[in-house]
DNA sequence: TTTAGCGATGCAATTTGTGCACCACTTTTG
DNA sequence: CAAAAGTGGTGCACAAATTGCATCGCTAAA
């Protein structure tokens, strides 16, 4: 669109770090480029670049715009998608920053229901942890973050919240099996398996074992990637942890899942959120509220 | 700005309600002006206009495309009032549209402090019973509304609301002016003044008197101005009705004012909202502050 | 039926934007 | 220490987009 050019040049420069490297990207010439910079700079009153010698980089002001800019993007985005809505057309694009352990089972379900009743919706997914799933919303290059309990919450409004407790998944045969809620103190006298510290799961477990004193986490295996830690107990008989959002053992007669005792570990919270402010297109708004009311019908079962 | 020439023109083109017209406010020709929003659909890829043989009005793309260019005049507004605000410069305008009530006492006073402190930022203020407040609200016509219990609430987002009862204002040597609350039935003994029927001081006092079957309300006059009623009392021994918000009667020895029993009437919500999602301009948010602070601190006292 | 007002369009004039060559300057490189 | 390789900025000629004018076809009001 037309009146957003100055903007996609201003973009350009941002990213290239140079308006010279930007002109070669962006099929016009250094002078051209330079020009549109600096009548854009006059009419809007004030300086956005910092000149450098080998480049150019945003100023304080320049931050703001760039956010303006990317808003203003968005928003035309979500307009124009309104507008074939009520054309009929009914198109859209959403884009997810989840955790890890949504993706095995949770979202292509729910992408997959989404799906078979708007066809014409595609979809962008990406693991992201806490901190850069936020970042991710504040850029505008995701719509929707699910993630456990993000560390910084300045640009991230949580739309819905659901406590999950810590699930520990064994084999069938295990002898803690058959108890309906195990405890943390048993647990830990088995081999088993957690990941590694910058995940909600293995934060909450040391939070609580830190509370019995003198025994200390010692998993047989750390790792970041929940489908490998899943996968490990088919070959060796260890414990794992995981939220149930993450699970769906129902068709894996070799594996079971147990709650951990709720007076040994706090649960993780679940937060599906968004850019703070930010009105979603709608077809990202619509894929929010079904996962709201699943999310919370998950909680009546 | 020049990325948002092509909007003024649509914005432009819809007040006058034909190209022609619009070409004759606009300084440009009929031609060029047509062009202009013909190309703008083109790209848009959605007609916006329907062409009627006496001119053009807004299809329903067109009004979600002028409720676009508003919310983006007005986030530009703001961006740069928040750059000239980090190069120190503090300048700023808020617009109120509010009850009648706040006219005389409490905003004159509350504007007057908030300039005390920020003389760079001007204020527009103006009386608008609720359904103009929430129209202006939408139409971004105004950052800010105050008023009492709006009827339509879709885009009113509610900031802060705070109860009032209403009270009764009569001279000092009235027969109820000893009774540190008066009752309803009372009232109705002596000659009174209301307002007319939309004002929430009228609905309130129906309800109340309804109540009281057999008794029907009988003011004396009846007025749309909070302020004539309140100086009739000057001229005629009557009593008149007001929210505390609205009075302010402590150097006035003629006056004086008595809550209603609150068993006898409910009381009315004074509500503070701006536009749902919307995100105010610095000046804006800042004076809202300030309200939410006063009007917090007058339940209080 | 006439008339007045509307949006659309072809064409020439004009304004605006672009590319090229070059400047002044700073950091990196040899 | 000097040359080289970057950078943003600028004058000038040319290209492209925009505008104004005249005019068409159309519809509702007079």
């Amino acid at each position: 669109m037309r009146h957003l050019r100055d903007f996609q040049f201003i973009e350009g420069v941002i990213k290239a770090g140079s308006i010279r490297k930007a002109s070669e990207d962006m099929n016009i010439t250094a002078s051209a480029l330079n020009r549109r910079i600096n009548r854009f700079e006059d009419e809007f009153g004030f300086e956005i670049f910092e000149r450098l010698p080998r480049g150019v980089r945003l100023n304080p002001a320049g931050e703001l715009l760039l956010h303006h800019i990317r808003s203003q993007q968005s928003d035309f985005a979500r307009l124009k998608s309104q507008v074939s809505d009520l054309s009929g057309v009914r198109r859209g694009h959403v884009s997810v920053a989840c955790s890890q352990a949504l993706l095995p089972f949770f979202l292509p379900r729910e992408i997959a229901r989404y799906r078979n009743d708007h066809p014409g919706v595609t979809f962008t997914v990406n693991a992201r942890d806490r901190v850069d799933a936020e970042r991710e919303l504040s850029e505008f290059a995701s719509d929707i973050a699910l993630v456990f309990e993000p560390l910084t919450m300045v640009d991230f409004e949580v739309v819905y919240a659901i406590a999950q407790p810590i699930h520990a998944v064994m084999r069938a045969d295990h002898p803690l099996a058959d108890q309906s809620e195990v405890r943390l103190r048993d647990i830990l006298r088995f081999p088993y398996v957690a990941p590694s510290e910058n995940y909600a799961v293995r934060a909450l477990l040391e939070t609580a074992v830190r509370r019995l004193s003198g025994i200390e986490i010692a998993p047989v295996i750390e790792s970041e990637s929940f489908d490998f830690m899943r996968h490990y107990g088919a070959w060796e008989d260890a414990i794992s942890f995981q939220f149930p959002v993450g699970l769906n053992l129902v068709n894996d007669p070799q594996l079971v899942e147990r709650p951990l005792a709720k007076r040994d570990v706090a649960p993780g919270n679940l937060l599906l959120g968004q850019l703070r402010g930010r009105t979603l297109p709608v077809a990202s708004a619509r894929f929010m509220q079904q996962l709201m009311t699943v999310l919370s019908g998950d909680l009546l079962e």
